[in-house]
DNA sequence: ATCGCCTCCTGCGCGC
DNA sequence: TGCGCGCAGGAGGCGA
């Protein structure tokens, strides 16, 4: 489900929770996500939060002695609770004491996201080491852009959703970005112009900020770590409008798939 | 190397 | 009301 937005809004709704708390207990129910949960994880207690970090669509929870990589997957969500009575839920696969009273509970229905524990002693983990930049970072710009579309016949949509180009851009921002920078989603990456990579590096940061101030976007069921949902839904343009009337030009919006995901455009509006 | 297809899993909304 | 179907904010891994 989130994306940079929902996962940004995420850690910064535990990070107040977690920072400088000392993890008492760590519980497991279901170990299968993604991956396997390592046993290593429970070096977890005992440890000190120093940070709560993001790196693409991870969160990383930082101690002296490792972090836990977390990823929520496409139906993931972090929630805090401080009131011992709340009950657990189906789906909730894993519990964090917390020294301060508060537990924080990883809730991920479809089990797509996965938990894992990275040693300090260890490398960086390989998940990790092959991201791009972030795309709110001046390290993602049009020149960037232009440099990993050459040559490439892959559509521009499924360029900006790989990690390695750049990090955070999943499948409804995408087909925003690409909205808002008038390019069609189904054009070979390696025929956009630099003066249209300059626009969509644009778009894509405005995108994921405007979302980021609204909380992220909440289609069906993510929520925030107090478990509300965002409120960037209502800004959308083309995302799950097909057959609606176009907020720029009046036609119907079009869906199609590419790269086994709905994409949304505007015939009129994207070249 | 690059690209496109498959896969993991549960839940929900829709049409019949 | 119940069922089957298709689809869903991700992305690694594999085979062509």
């Amino acid at each position: 489900m989130p994306e940079l937005p929902e996962v940004e809004t995420t850690r910064r709704g535990i990070e107040p929770y977690l920072l400088n708390a000392t993890i008492t207990s760590i519980t497991v129910h279901q170990w299968q996500l993604r991956w396997a949960i390592p046993k290593s994880i429970k070096q977890l207690k005992n440890q000190t939060i120093n940070a709560v970090n993001r790196r693409g669509k991870y969160i990383l929870i930082e101690t002296d002695t490792g972090k836990a990589i977390v990823h929520l997957g496409m139906s993931g969500s972090l929630r805090i609770v401080t009131n011992v009575n709340e009950p657990k839920r189906k789906h909730d696969h894993v519990e964090m004491q917390l020294s301060n009273g508060a537990l924080m509970r990883l809730h991920d229905p479809r089990r797509f996201g996965c938990l894992l524990w990275q040693a300090a002693s260890e490398p960086t983990h390989s998940l990790l080491d092959k991201l791009g930049p972030e795309p709110l970072t001046d390290e993602f710009d049009a020149g960037h852009l232009i440099e990993a579309t050459r040559k490439k016949k892959v559509a521009i949509k499924n360029l900006i959703m790989n990690s390695h180009i750049v990090v955070g851009v999943g499948n409804i921002y995408a087909s925003e970005a690409l909205f808002m920078a008038g390019i069609r989603p189904g054009r070979a990456a390696g025929r956009i112009t630099y003066a249209e990579c300059s626009k969509l590096v644009e778009a894509i940061k405005i995108i994921l900020q405007q979302s980021i101030d609204q909380g992220g976007t909440t289609l069906r069921d993510f929520v925030n770590s107090d478990g509300e949902p965002g409120y960037f839904k209502q800004s959308l343009f083309v995302y799950g409008k097909e057959g609606e009337d176009c907020q720029q030009c009046g036609n119907a919006i079009k869906q199609k798939i590419l790269g086994q995901r709905s994409t949304f455009y505007c015939v009129v509006c994207q070249k």
